[in-house]
DNA sequence: ATGAAAGCGCTAACAA
DNA sequence: TTGTTAGCGCTTTCAT
């Protein structure tokens, strides 16, 4: 099982190296008796194409970069998994690059990525500036934001409809009566927080309410604070709208174990994505729905596209985000 | 920014191709005044070396792949993120595939990474069989199994001590006086589950208990009905050992919410990982830490321990598991 | 210490 | 359709 090359096969077959190139390339012309012959002599020789000689010549590696910051939300290992799938399935692999979600870090990574000419880049829960994007597109490398939204950059960006979304979870608040309402908002720095936060002001700014609102940074202690805060004040809310299910999980453990309140007969807890862990028994959370499938599928295809046709212009998908009704919230008065 | 080869940068900077490559290349010999000339030349025209091209000489590429089957259970994800960190410090990435664990797609995966040159091969939540290590050696690539371990292959393994771990959890659940033990057990086809099981037995047998054992599969459904067949049986259990968090945090969900039970009081449960959920207020789950940042070092350094020297034999590395006290089980009776 | 030259294993023009 | 030829960008002998 050692090193077996084409013109071993070649050899072996009868025919050129590039006969045994020609049948292992797709889209490549070869006579049904060639083609007999040199997959004979290379199932004989337990031959494959070598990817990094390829991957030379092509300019293709087959290989798409994942920059993820942190994979605590379950939402992202969730989406690494499918996304990998669906990529493998296209003859496609994930390399994956960590990058805590600093300037200095990610422009060291991208550097990196460049390195192993992979043939695209999505990113996940890290904010990539606009001259990183930039150089992305210099290099001829597609990029594809992943729940992340970036008004006019030249990249590709796949997420929920996250302004409806928030618009959405505010007006199921307040059609259950709910008459003190508060956000506990995902990071301002990032679209998705801030469309989320914006749609949701938007439903309470119907009715002529304002809001509080609290940063929760996508962090755990960070909203678990936040909800601390909240429920300490002047105003308490009898329901929060929390950015994402990664912190609602936070305050619901703080609301429950910290002020022995109960969800939802004391406060209603509304979150967003719909990871495993909402559904399971401890949370019950209602929760927007993040629809992770048609989400992946759409980024493959955006990526794949570009990777194609580098001449085709970068799109930007919105997917609607159902609400998911559960146990975290009362039920909407009639 | 587009390509940008040696030989550019060896015009610009006056000096052969060769001495560019030298520079770049660890461990090569090069004056004083060529480095700085071609660092600078390198500089100005923002040259790095291509990663495809040096793999393709070297037989080197600098990547590692993890074959996993599952994300799920947050402790792969967790171990994922840190494993991607401890390598990318040490100039390596992950590839990542994606298996089921059935032995075709686990073949055909084997294939894809050959394909692809990784120096080294991490398998987490996979079971390989023996051929396939094999057939890993033959090709000079070394494996680090990662949590499972395999007597007497040719491959390496990281895991904690889980027939220590296994016995520590049945003497802990002893000692706060429970009398009926019972244990959902981790699959039976993994060694993890296996050894956690085998010490656990060891400690009741000690004071002539045999608890009853029912196969979680690692799966959440098949947990939580097997912990509905213990307590709708004959003698239903005051305690429950069960094989890793991910099956724990299913098991106290039916108990709690479909069976009207109560965790401790009437049923103990007692887990093995620590992942982060385990320490949230909602489960606040007893069991047996599997020190990540230490089996993920060790994983890490046995792998390139092999890289950098094949000749070296395979680690078996077992780390223990110390027993986290949380509020799913009783004070231990003094 | 340096440059010239020979490939690594493959794909892609080019002829035939 | 096929074989021949020329590289992809780099590392690594081998002389100098």
């Amino acid at each position: 099982m050692e090193k077996v090359t084409s013109l071993q096969v070649a050899e072996r077959a009868g025919v050129s190296q590039s006969a045994v190139s020609r049948v292992f390339t797709p889209g490549a012309s070869a006579s049904a008796k060639t083609i007999q012959k040199v997959r004979k002599a290379a199932q004989e020789l337990g031959y494959r194409p070598n990817m990094m000689a390829r991957a030379m010549i092509t300019g293709k590696s087959r290989m798409i970069a994942l920059v993820v910051a942190y994979l605590d939300n379950q939402f992202y290992p969730h989406a690494l998994e499918r996304l990998s799938n669906a990529l493998q399935e296209q003859g496609y692999h994930i390399l994956v690059f960590t990058a805590a979600n600093s300037r200095a870090d990610i422009e060291e990574v991208m550097q990196q990525l460049l390195d192993y000419q992979v043939d695209g880049i999505i990113t996940a829960s890290v904010a990539m500036t606009n001259d990183l994007t930039d150089r992305c597109n210099a290099a001829g490398i597609p990029v594809v934001m992943f729940n992340r939204g970036q008004d006019g950059a030249d990249v590709s960006s796949v997420t929920s409809a996250n302004v409806k979304g928030g618009r959405e979870a505010g007006q199921f608040l307040l059609d259950c009566g709910h008459k003190t309402i508060a956000h506990i908002s995902g990071w301002q720095g990032s679209s998705t927080g801030r469309d989320r936060q914006k749609g949701f002001c938007d439903a309470l700014a119907k009715v002529g309410m304002t809001p509080q609102i609290i940063d929760g940074m996508y962090r755990r202690e960070v909203a678990a604070e936040a909800a601390e805060t909240l429920m300490a004040g002047p105003n308490p809310p009898d329901a929060i709208f929390v950015g994402n299910d990664h912190m609602a999980f936070a305050v619901m453990d703080t609301l429950r174990s910290k002020l022995g309140l109960r969800v939802p007969e004391d406060v209603a807890i509304i979150g967003y994505d719909d990871v495993p862990l909402a559904a399971w028994a401890a949370y019950d959370l209602t929760t927007m729905r993040q629809p992770l499938n048609r989400m992946v599928d759409a980024t493959v295809e955006a990526l794949l596209t570009r990777i194609e046709d580098p001449a085709s212009p970068p799109r930007h998908i919105e997917i609607d985000s159902p609400l998911i009704r559960r146990g975290s919230t009362k039920e909407p008065m009639t």
